[in-house]
DNA sequence: GCCAACGTTGGC
DNA sequence: GCCAACGTTGGC
């Protein structure tokens, strides 16, 4: 099967690019997921090698940059640790509920591209991003969307 | 802070 | 299985 594209939402107060970047080996554990559609995606479809959008939402929702996925949806630990606020007692490592895929920084777009902006673009009509009161946390695009975020975040430092 | 949209829960 | 109530998300 051939390259995947997903955007990934996170708040930037939660978790940031910047923080991502910040990472010892700039990967993480994309951990806490409590979406039975996203976690689908995640345990399902996500796979070594697949690309991402980074999404920063609520403040100044926009696309900040892209990261790649270096490990397939691995039972999320989050949901084990009690003292974890993304604990879930009904997931056990014996029958894991949730899964967490482990996420590198691959580059932060020289200019966000804001979701404002990204609802105008035709090329990007389809998103699931754009319907109104999208809520998913990962989702799906294609690989023309993804190429055409990516050119507009850079787009701005040429120009 | 407001509120629409959505997912989840729980009574029946 | 239905559906009202509730909590959460997230744009504005």
């Amino acid at each position: 099967m051939g390259t995947k594209y997903w955007l990934l939402k996170s708040e930037p107060g939660c978790y940031s690019i910047d923080d991502l970047a910040a990472e010892p080996d700039q990967t993480t554990s994309w951990s806490g997921v409590r979406n039975f559609q996203a976690r689908n995606y995640i345990r399902d479809e996500m796979a070594e090698g697949d690309m991402a959008l980074f999404y920063h939402s609520v403040t100044d929702p926009s696309a900040v940059g892209v990261a790649r996925i270096v490990r397939a949806g691995q039972p999320d630990a989050t949901a084990f640790d009690p003292q974890d606020s993304h604990f879930d007692p009904r997931s056990t490592p014996e029958r894991p509920l949730w899964f967490a895929p482990d996420v590198r920084f691959v580059c932060k777009f020289a200019t966000p591209v804001p979701l404002k902006v990204m609802r105008v673009v035709p090329a990007l009509s389809g998103m699931e991003l754009l319907r109104k009161g999208s809520r998913l946390s990962v989702m799906p695009i294609t690989k023309a969307e993804f190429d055409t975020v990516c050119r507009m975040g850079e787009a701005s430092e040429a120009g």
